[in-house]
DNA sequence: GGGTGTGTTTCGAAATTCGAAACACACCGT
DNA sequence: ACGGTGTGTTTCGAATTTCGAAACACACCC
């Protein structure tokens, strides 16, 4: 087993020793799957089966993980019903996530299809 | 060697069997150290080896084979003197990833340090 | 030629991710 | 009490991705 790595700025991060806060930030979302859970729960509280079943793909294990990355960060509480459910801090990421969907369209529409 | 999966929108991408274009985006982003290479990317063109420097902890072969991925989406190009830039696309891209830098700053004080 | 500066590839080792199975614990109807 | 079903969760070997260092190829210049 291998010590998992916390990201949160102000510390050394994986590729950047200043801790620059958005370097943490892209060591988080850079891992897989990270960006997609983080989507997903933006709708409302989402039980991890339901997180699964949304994510084609993804593992149960690596979601765990994730969502023990996204607590970690304080992205990310389990409420009381067992759901997850983004914490105030993981809204604004999901609202400065949101550009990314109107990117996308104009991506899409530029490689012509 | 195994086939490299292209993450563009419109055709079937890891996660997601709809193609839509923000998954595309995320199956992109989401693999190790595409955020940073497009953040470097931002102040114009960029040598291969100096993305390397900036990017502490990349190694060359993960580095060139994000730039193929990000060739593939259109988003970067490599222009005649070698470096390697942004097309307008890929600008866009990171012109909507600038709230994150934002919001990094904001996690960071919430964070408390 | 011999240096130094690029971009780039190679390949074995290490780390991450997958995938399926199982575990634990509620709840519900019989 | 007993299944059955629905949760969240862990485990672990296999597959894939990433690392890291070395080397290659090709310029340019002294």
């Amino acid at each position: 087993m291998t010590a998992r790595v916390r990201s949160v700025p102000g510390r050394p991060v994986r590729g950047s020793t200043t801790g620059r806060p958005v370097m943490a930030a892209m060591d988080l979302l850079g891992r897989r799957w990270t960006l997609r859970v983080l989507w997903e729960l933006r709708v409302g509280p989402v039980g991890a089966r339901a997180l699964l079943a949304a994510c084609d793909g993804l593992s149960s294990s690596v979601l765990y993980e994730r969502l023990r990355d996204l607590t970690d960060a304080s992205l990310v509480v389990q409420i009381d019903n067992g759901e997850y459910d983004l914490t105030s801090l993981g809204r604004e990421l999901g609202d400065s996530l949101q550009p990314l969907d109107a990117w996308a369209r104009r991506w899409s529409k530029a490689l012509d299809r």
